[in-house]
DNA sequence: GCCAACGTTGGC
DNA sequence: GCCAACGTTGGC
């Protein structure tokens, strides 16, 4: 990947979706986000072929656990629209619809997971967004150098991906 | 299960 | 526009 490529990062429970998931469905829609911001960052600032490094949360060991990549440009999310489903917005209509997504395709999965410790403690990863007190972004950019540095974290060559 | 932090909602 | 109440997130 170029020097250069900037990044993203999700958070998922894996108990939820988890990489494994990612890797059998091969490609999923990244639904159910209901935060603005969040949003925003996949409606308006997303390219397809991005990275996104994946990170699972809310578990005993919350970590890092592979790469993603950008697979769609944003659209309507559809589970806005479906009554049954617990992310169900009555507010969104589908002519003008509040919550878009993208797609994510599994990229590479990190040879060892980098965990949240490892995020915090690492020098070079000072400023980022995950590990900012009191962010609770489930998607948020990541820096170039950063996505760098966590890849090679996780073992792999940041320039055979 | 606890709780700190934060976003959203809605009354005024 | 303020702000209290409430809900959610997510580490621990």
């Amino acid at each position: 990947m170029a020097a250069m490529t900037r990044g993203w990062l999700v958070k998922s429970e894996p108990g939820a979706y988890s990489y494994d998931d990612l890797e059998r469905d091969g490609r999923t829609m990244w639904d159910g986000v209901r935060n603005y911001q969040a949003r925003n960052f996949m409606r308006d600032e997303m390219r397809v072929g991005e990275p996104v490094l994946f990170y699972h949360s809310n578990v005993g060991e919350p970590a890092v656990v592979g790469v993603a990549r950008v697979a769609s440009e944003a659209y309507a999310d559809p589970t806005q629209f479906d009554p049954d489903d617990p992310h169900f917005d009555p507010k969104s209509r589908p002519d003008t619809p509040r919550w878009t997504l993208v797609d994510l395709e599994p990229l590479a999965r990190l040879a060892r997971p980098v965990t949240l410790a490892e995020l915090r403690d690492d020098p070079t990863l000072e400023g980022l967004l995950l590990t900012r007190r009191g962010n609770r972004l489930s998607v948020m950019p990541v820096e170039p150098e950063h996505l760098r540095r966590v890849i090679e974290l996780g073992g792999l060559d940041p320039e055979a991906l």
